[in-house]
DNA sequence: CCATCATTTGAGCGATCAATCAACACGCTG
DNA sequence: CAGCGTGTTGATTGATCGCTCAAATGATGG
């Protein structure tokens, strides 16, 4: 029963975080989600952020079973995917009445002065979420412009999401979300309509 | 010495919620660096989130001279004044080494059930933030296709803010918040290109 | 000079926090 | 059965939290 308690605790504390964020977590909570005592916890891990540091590996390591996968299920359009990946984050927005948002962002903004380790695995899940677009805008090819810079593009895409949760949780509507992802929308339109006369060269 | 008193409050909580968080900032925090003492504080103030209120209507009341006027200082272009705003923006990352950001947009990610009070407040920040963008937008006239949204296209730029300056203080690097602001050059860009050919109709 | 009220003082309250640790339970190996 | 290491227990610690309140002080008007 011992390797089930490190991982009992990890998903706990993914859940605490995500519901109420670091601070606002004690441990007290996370030992009453799990019938897991002070004891045994701090057996795995040597102090809080440890267990904050476990949840951002767990984040890191599953963002293609868990967030990519689901999201992209039934879809094969590469430009089509980045929106189905928006459309999943508001899909979460709705099911919580827009109370709730992207668990890295919110940590990202909530922690002001963080450990080291916690910034940068923070950085590597932001980066791995932009290199997930990235891919699918190399793999959009000649649909956008060949001048267009696909990684800043993919930091753009990432920005609309976080901008659009942020607003749409603040103002407790899921309205300000769909705005934010209509613009992005008609940027890539546009970009799409500037690729196109590439003949014409 | 008592009107200077709250004020004194409000101004030290402000600078203190924006380097640390609201939950991260005790009311010691607080009164040690006004000299002032418990009691006077809770003499102006039922409870901490009153003085959280008092700060977000202190940001609220004051975004003008405090925040829009210095940025638009000589700069008339409607649009111009949009970058110009970003741009001070980037110059407070500079200044901090990017560890800092806006104190509504951290507020608004570390509160996650905050009070309806101050979650009004929030939403009023960035509604007025919003707007001022929108005034800008409206003043561009023609330079903008008529068919675009100009409520919605000052939401995305304010989600341009927050999500570049969430990436720039996430990797401690300006250059993310660069990257983002091109991005978004470059949908003005294509907005009013496509705005321009309005007589061929 | 007194009365009144607003303001300030600061020790101290109970609650909660992250973290500790001695004692114990269990499974495995010799 | 003995010895040992891993895992578990839960009462307890000291620090810190937001907040209280009786008493002192200061300002104002009669």
């Amino acid at each position: 029963m011992s390797p089930d308690t490190r991982r009992n605790i990890v998903f706990a504390a993914m859940d605490l975080f995500w519901l109420k964020g670091f601070n606002s977590t004690s441990i007290a909570d996370i030992l009453s989600r799990t019938q897991i005592h002070s004891g045994s916890l701090y057996h795995f891990f040597p102090g809080k952020q440890d267990v904050l540091i476990a949840v951002l590996e767990t984040y890191r390591d599953g963002i293609g079973e868990m967030l990519l996968q689901p999201a992209w299920s039934g879809v094969s359009d590469p430009i089509g995917k980045i929106f189905a990946l928006l459309n999943s984050y508001r899909t979460h927005l709705l099911t919580t009445d827009c109370t709730y948002g992207c668990p890295i962002g919110s940590l990202a903004l909530e922690l002001h002065e963080p450990d080291e380790r916690v910034r940068l695995l923070m950085a590597e899940n932001f980066a791995n979420w932009v290199k997930a677009i990235e891919a699918c805008l190399v793999e959009a090819g000649d649909r956008i412009p060949r001048d267009t810079d696909r990684h800043a593009l993919a930091e753009f895409v990432l920005t609309a999401m976080e901008g659009g949760i942020m607003q749409a949780r603040t103002h407790r509507d899921v309205a300000y979300f769909d705005r934010n992802v209509q613009c992005l929308r008609q940027y890539f339109d546009m970009l799409e309509e500037r690729a196109k006369p590439a003949r014409v060269h």
